[in-house]
RNA sequence: GCGGCAUUGGCGUAAUUGGUAGCCGCGCCAGACUUAGGAUCUGGUGACGCAAGUCGUGUAGGUUCGAGUCCUAUAUGCCGCACCA
C-alpha cells in the first residue's frame, strides 16, 4: 500500500520501490548480524511465488465445506451429489447451476456490504478500518454494496476455535482469537408479524426470557424493515433511516444515546401470544445474528435503556431482581412470570425453552459465530491478480498450467475514470481461452476472448502460506513437496506482533487448514509455538515553557521546579529531541541551535538560577536544566526516535544486540533509553581486553566453576527465551574471570557469547585458536562436577525472619543441621528465652525455627 | 461492559519448584589516576534509624513454619474486543 501510494504520487513502479525497501531491510538485518538462510528467501510479489497464491485461490474456488465430514472437499463431489439427489439439477442452465454452487464455494463472489473509501478508491477490511476512518491514510469510510470475492473463513469457525487448545500460543492472543470468533450458543426463533403471512427470525442466547419480551427491534439495514413499516409510520421511518446513513461508524459507536423509531407493526410473542411493537434502531447490527432481536428490557441493559426511553413495559423474570433502576443481566436466579419455566434456575430454563422451541417447531437451537467471511478483493494495482475471467458475467478460473497470471503494465495506478480498479487501465488484459494466453482487451468477443478480473488480492493473500514455501521455495511443481513438508512439518516458533491476532494469524490458520483438508500438507495448524515480542517504545523528554504572567514564550523552567507555586499550572510541556538530552539533562546550547524558534531561549535552572546569574554557563560549573520524561510510542512528532543504524555506527551491532536483550523480557514492551547502553558496551570492552595476552595454562577449579555456571545459565536461558537474564550472567562470569586469559576458558566463553554478540565472539574464538567459524563450534556442555560445593550456607530464620547464616557440609542430614543450628552461639539470642516449637529444615535450602 | 497482561529502589530489571527480595546495568555519592573529563579504575547506594533494629514487592485480607510468587477482593495502567442479542 505505501508502495502503491508512492507510485500514484510519483509514477515510480511499486516493484521498484518494493525492491528498494527489501534491499534496505536486508542491509539493516545483516548489519545487526541476524543470520538468515537467504537461499530460502521468498517474495510474495514475485510471480514465481504468487503463482501458488493464485493456485490456492483456484483450489478454494473449486472446494466447498462438507459439514458432515467437517472438512473441505472438491466441489465436483457436491455436483455429483446434486446430480444424484436433486432431479431438477440437470434441468437447470449452467448459469443457474453456477449461481447455486457459488453459495458453497470457499472462494466465492457475493454482494457484500463493504467499507468503501472514496479517497483511496478502494474497499477496506474491517480490521483495516478504525473508527470510520481508513487505518492507512485516515480517510472517511462509508458503507456500500459491491460484488466482491470473499473467503468462507466462517466455515472454519469451530475448528479455528478448537485448534487454539492444541497450540502453544500466549494466552492473550488465544483469548483475542476466541473473542474474534465469538461463538455463542443460543436459539433462533420465529416471530410472526401480525396481519401478515410473514415471520422473521431472531437469534437469542437467552431463550429463557421469551416471556419477558415486550418489543422487537430490527437493524436499520434489515430486509424486513420495509415489510413492517406501516403507511402512517413511513415518513418517520424514512427520516430515521436517512439519518442513520449519514452517521459514520465512529458516531454509531461513540454515541450511546438511545435512538430508534416505531415501525407501526406488531409481532406476536409465540409463548404469550401477546402483541408487541416492532421498532427499528441502530443498536441492533445487521451483520450479527439475524439483524433482529427480541427485546427483554428487564434482563438486557441495552434493551432496558431503549424501553425506558420509549416508555415500554419491563417485566422482571427472575425472583428478587430489582429492575426499577437498571436491568438484571446476570444469568442466575430463579425464574418467575414465565409460565412453565417458573421456579427453574436460569441455566435449566434456557435448556427447557430450547427443547420446547424445537418440539413446537417455532425455532431451533443454533450456534452463532461472530467471525465473518474475509473480503478478498481489493480495488488496487499492487497485489496478486485473480486467475479469473468472466463469461456471461460468471467467473471462470484460468487453467492451473497457465499460472502465474502476471500483473499487467498500466499507465497509471489510480482507478479509471469510470471507477474501475487500476487494472482497468491495462490494455493487454483479456483472456484468450483458445490460445490460453493474455491478449489485448480490444480482442474481447465474449466467445473465446473474455475480460479478466480487475481486482487484485489483499496483502494477507501472500502472507497466509509463505512459511510453507520456505520449506521448498525452488519447487516449480508444487507449493511444497510432500517430502519437504513431511520433513519440516510446521513452524516451530513464530515470533510476531500481537497486532496480527485477528488478521493475518486467523487467515493463516484458515488457509493452512484448508490445504490440510485437501491433503496438500500434513499439519492442520501452521504455528506450533507463538511468542509476541514486546514493542520497543520511545522515551520522550520534555522542556517546560513558561506561559504565566509576562510570558515571552522564550523561558523554560527546569522539571524539578514546575510544581512550585510560581510555576504550577503556568508551564506547558514541549517535546524536545532526545538526542540533545543526556540523562535527562538538557544540552542548552544544542537546544538553542536545534530549532530557530529556540534561538534565544532562556532557562530557569534546577537551582532556580537563570542564565544571567552565571554568564559562564557551560564552562566551570554548568548549571543543570532537568527535563521531564514519559514513555510513549516512538514517533517523529515526539522527537524520541532512535535509529538503530546510528547506534550500530557508534557502539557496534554487538552492543546494540546485547543492550536490546538486556532491556527486559522478550514479550514485554519497554522503552528504549540509550543512556543505559554504556554498561553493556563496557562489558564487551573489558572482555575484549582479556584476549590480549592469551595463555595455554590449565584452568583452576574456580575458573572452571565460573565457566560452567555460565554454560548452565545461558543454555537454560536460550531454551526458555529468557535472553535478558543471560546478559547479567555473562557480566558476572566476566567479572569473576577478569584475571583469566586462558584459551581453554575463553574459547568456550566465546562460543556461549556467539548468539548474543556474534561479531566479537567470532574474533575471540579465532584468537583462541578456534577452527572455522564459531557458529559451527560445538555448544559447550555443563559439567556439574565443577559446580559442586562441599558446603551449604543455610539462612536461619526465626518465625520466618532471617537472622543469620550458618555454613554446614552439604552431606549434613536433617538432624545434623537441626543440631548444629540449635548449638550455634547466636541461637539463644533469637530464641529470646522461649523454646523452639517447631524446626523446619529443608536440606540444602533453609532452616526455620518457630518460637 | 467483557477478556488478557502488568504493577518490585530515582530508572530498566532479577529472584527458574513457595525458601536469604532487590542480581546485573543505568543514574547518583565518595575516592584514585589526571592539566582536564560525558575517559578509566575502586568502593558505596531500598526507606527510616547514631545504633541494635524496624519497615518494605500497587492496596486490603487469607492460606502457610515461610508469600514478590498461591487464593479472594480491590485500585491503577497498558493491550484487544464491543450497543455482539
Amino acid at each position: 500500500m505505501p508502495a502503491e501510494q508512492y507510485a500514484i504520487q510519483t509514477g515510480t513502479h511499486p516493484e521498484v520501490t518494493t525492491a528498494k525497501n527489501i534491499a534496505r531491510y536486508r542491509e539493516q538485518l545483516s548489519k545487526i548480524g541476524f543470520c538468515y538462510d537467504w537461499d530460502r528467501m521468498v517474495r510474495t510479489c514475485d510471480p514465481d511465488f504468487y503463482k501458488w497464491t493464485q493456485w490456492a485461490f483456484i483450489q478454494m474456488f473449486n472446494s466447498y465445506y462438507d459439514q458432515e465430514a467437517d472438512k473441505a472437499k472438491p466441489i465436483a463431489e457436491l455436483v455429483k451429489r446434486f446430480e444424484k439427489e436433486d432431479p431438477t439439477w440437470a434441468t437447470k442452465t449452467e448459469r443457474e447451476q453456477q449461481e447455486i454452487l457459488m453459495n458453497y464455494r470457499l472462494a466465492y463472489l457475493a454482494d457484500t456490504k463493504v467499507n468503501w473509501c472514496p479517497a483511496l478508491g478502494t474497499v477496506l477490511a474491517n480490521d483495516e478500518v478504525s473508527e470510520g476512518l481508513s487505518v492507512r491514510g485516515g480517510y472517511p469510510v462509508e458503507q456500500r454494496v459491491m460484488r466482491q470475492w470473499s473467503l468462507r473463513v466462517s466455515a472454519y469457525a469451530q475448528r479455528l476455535l478448537e485448534g487454539l487448545d492444541r497450540i502453544d500460543w500466549s494466552e492473550s492472543i488465544k483469548e483475542t482469537q476466541r473473542n474474534w470468533i465469538g461463538r455463542s450458543e443460543g436459539a433462533e426463533m420465529l416471530f410472526q408479524i401480525k396481519g401478515l403471512d410473514e415471520a422473521f427470525t431472531i437469534f437469542t442466547t437467552r431463550a429463557d426470557t421469551v416471556f419477558g419480551v415486550t418489543f422487537m427491534v430490527l437493524a436499520p439495514e434489515s430486509e424486513y424493515v420495509q415489510k413492517v413499516v406501516t403507511a402512517e409510520q413511513q415518513a418517520e421511518v424514512e427520516k430515521y433511516l436517512q439519518w442513520v446513513k449519514t452517521r459514520t461508524e465512529r458516531e454509531r459507536i461513540a454515541d450511546r444515546k438511545v435512538t430508534g423509531v416505531f415501525a407501526g407493526s406488531y409481532a406476536v410473542n409465540p409463548l404469550t401470544n401477546k402483541e408487541i411493537p416492532i421498532y427499528i434502531s441502530d443498536y441492533v447490527l445487521a451483520g450479527y445474528g439475524t439483524g433482529a432481536i427480541m427485546a427483554v428490557p428487564a434482563h438486557d441493559s441495552r434493551d432496558y435503556a431503549f424501553a425506558k426511553h420509549f416508555g415500554l413495559p419491563i417485566i422482571p423474570l427472575i425472583e428478587g431482581a430489582d429492575v426499577s433502576n437498571e436491568s438484571f443481566d446476570a444469568k442466575e436466579g430463579v425464574m418467575m412470570n414465565s409460565g412453565f419455566l417458573n421456579g427453574m434456575q436460569v441455566k435449566d430454563a434456557i435448556a427447557a425453552m430450547k427443547a420446547y422451541i424445537e418440539k413446537e417447531g417455532i425455532g431451533r437451537v443454533k450456534v452463532n459465530y461472530r467471525l465473518r467471511d474475509a473480503i478478498f478483493s481489493r480495488q488496487r494495482y499492487w497485489g496478486e491478480p485473480f486467475p479469473v475471467y468472466y463469461k456471461n458475467g460468471m467467473p471462470y478460473m484460468l487453467p492451473e498450467e497457465c499460472l502465474p497470471l502476471q500483473l499487467p503494465e498500466v499507465d497509471k495506478f489510480l482507478p479509471t475514470e469510470t471507477g474501475e480498479p487500476p487494472l482497468g487501465n491495462a490494455r493487454v488484459w483479456a483472456w484468450d481461452t483458445e490460445h490460453k494466453q493474455v491478449v489485448d482487451k480490444s480482442l474481447i468477443d465474449n466467445k473465446s476472448v473474455f475480460p479478466l478480473e480487475l481486482c487484485t488480492m489483499p496483502g494477507f493473500a501472500g502472507s497466509s502460506a509463505y512459511y510453507l514455501r520456505y520449506m521448498d521455495n525452488h519447487n516449480n511443481e508444487a507449493l511444497v513437496s510432500k517430502e519437504a513438508n513431511n520433513y519440516w512439518q510446521q513452524v516451530d516458533l513464530y515470533l510476531g506482533g500481537s497486532e496480527h491476532a485477528t488478521g493475518h494469524l486467523i487467515y493463516s490458520r484458515f488457509w493452512n487448514k484448508f490445504l490440510f483438508d485437501l491433503g496438500y500438507i500434513c499439519q492442520d495448524e501452521p504455528f506450533t509455538k507463538l511468542i509476541n515480542q514486546g514493542m520497543i517504545q520511545g522515551r520522550s523528554n520534555f522542556v517546560y515553557r513558561y506561559i504565566g504572567e509576562g510570558a515571552t514564550g522564550n523561558l523554560f523552567v527546569s522539571f524539578n521546579l514546575i510544581e512550585n507555586p510560581e510555576y504550577k499550572d503556568k508551564v506547558q510541556p514541549i517535546h524536545v529531541d532526545v538526542n540533545i538530552v543526556h540523562n535527562d539533562l538538557l544540552d542548552v546550547q544544542a537546544f538553542r541551535s536545534w530549532l530557530p524558534e529556540y534561538k534565544n531561549a532562556q532557562f530557569i535552572y534546577s537551582d532556580g538560577s537563570t542564565d544571567e546569574d552565571n554568564p559562564y554557563i557551560g564552562q566551570a560549573t554548568p548549571k543543570q536544566y532537568i527535563c521531564g520524561w514519559a514513555v510513549e510510542k516512538m514517533s517523529k512528532s515526539m522527537f524520541n526516535v532512535v535509529n538503530p543504524d546510528d547506534i550500530v555506527a557508534k557502539y557496534g551491532a554487538d552492543t546494540l544486540r546485547l543492550y536490546e536483550m538486556f532491556l527486559g523480557p522478550l514479550e514485554m514492551s519497554k522503552p528504549w533509553d540509550t543512556n543505559g547502553i554504556d554498561g553493556v558496551h563496557r562489558f564487551l570492552k573489558k572482555l575484549w581486553n582479556q584476549f590480549e595476552n592469551l595463555s595455554d595454562d590449565e584452568p583452576t577449579p574456580d575458573e572452571l566453576r565460573s565457566l560452567h555456571k555460565l554454560i548452565k545459565k545461558v543454555t537454560w536461558d536460550i531454551e526458555h527465551f529468557s535472553f535478558n537474564t543471560s546478559i547479567p550472567a555473562f557480566m558476572i562470569a566476566q567479572s569473576e574471570l577478569s584475571k583469566c586469559s586462558k584459551k581453554q576458558i575463553l574459547k568456550e566463553f566465546a562460543v556461549l557469547l556467539a548468539p548474543y554478540a556474534p561479531h566479537i565472539a567470532e574474533e575471540m574464538f579465532s584468537l583462541c585458536g578456534g577452527v572455522g567459524t564459531v557458529f559451527d563450534a560445538k555448544w559447550p556442555e555443563c559439567n556439574e562436577k565443577y559446580l559442586e560445593e562441599s558446603n551449604v550456607k543455610y539462612p536461619v530464620q526465626f518465625n520466618g525472619k532471617v537472622r543469620f547464616t550458618i555454613e554446614l557440609p552439604k552431606t549434613a542430614s536433617r538432624e545434623e543441621v537441626e543440631k548444629a543450628v540449635l548449638q550455634d552461639e547466636q541461637t539463644p539470642r533469637f530464641l529470646n528465652g522461649g523454646s523452639p516449637k517447631k524446626i523446619i529444615v529443608v536440606p540444602g535450602k533453609i532452616v526455620n525455627i518457630v518460637v
